[in-house]
DNA sequence: TAAACATATGAATGATTGTTCATGTATTAA
DNA sequence: TTAATACATGAACAATCATTCATATGTTTA
């Protein structure tokens, strides 16, 4: 049997049967993306930081900045991707507003991660 | 009581016990910072594709640019980084390298995390 | 030994991103 | 209504990063 070429990988393809049944099992590309997209959410300490905050109680924009001991504007633009990304959610009181967890899953995955991260 | 004002909040800070109780319950400095350097290595769709891969069955570098259509140098980069976060190990077979997962984490992070994009 | 092959890697480049600065909006208090 | 406050946001800039291209390393085969 001929060995097949892939224009994109100069090399030959020497297990074909494993790439099938891999590829057989990938998740749907679009899921991928969105995974990607989520995590690259959790990848920067500030983010971090914060949801840990809010996983004690809900803050409002101030008290984070202040206990980041960062600029109300960086925690703000911040809190516009978390929101986007759905992981938090935020109440308006007068002009305060209060953030917090949507999400219980937050908690589980850093968990994990920290598992991995403390060996 | 005269509100306490931080230098690098403009604004005043208003629950300044919230703000200390949260202090207090966050984890030390280092393991978030290591915490959102795991999370960054999830944060790109060729990385996951190469993990999930992996979930299947050992790999070389080759079946897995075939498999992702992508250049085997390319793939080469992203093992290396996926290396450095001890995510992947891997086995020399003559000048064929097999990449496996090194962690069971992997899965269950996914999994969490694929609970939350599906909603 | 020379050629072929699998993989690794350094440099370059285009794209993305976190923070800052300045300013805008909305709400409350004087 | 005016001033003060809490928060949001657009533009700009520096830094980081994924991929490509060219090439190097190490192993096998002819």
């Amino acid at each position: 049997m001929k060995k097949n070429k892939i224009e994109t990988c100069n090399c030959t393809i020497i297990h074909e049967d494993l790439v099938n049944k891999a590829r057989e099992n990938m998740p749907p590309e679009e899921q991928l993306y969105d995974l990607a997209e989520l995590f690259k959410v959790f990848g920067d300490s500030t983010r971090i930081r914060i949801l840990y905050a809010l996983s004690s109680s809900s803050m409002c924009v101030c008290d984070i900045a202040a206990l980041l001991g960062m600029t109300q504007s960086a925690i703000s633009h911040q809190l516009r991707v978390l929101k986007q990304a759905k992981l938090v959610k935020y109440r308006k009181e007068g002009k305060v507003v209060y953030y917090s967890l949507a999400d219980d899953h937050v908690n589980q995955i850093f968990a994990q991660g920290l598992e991995h991260v403390r060996e």
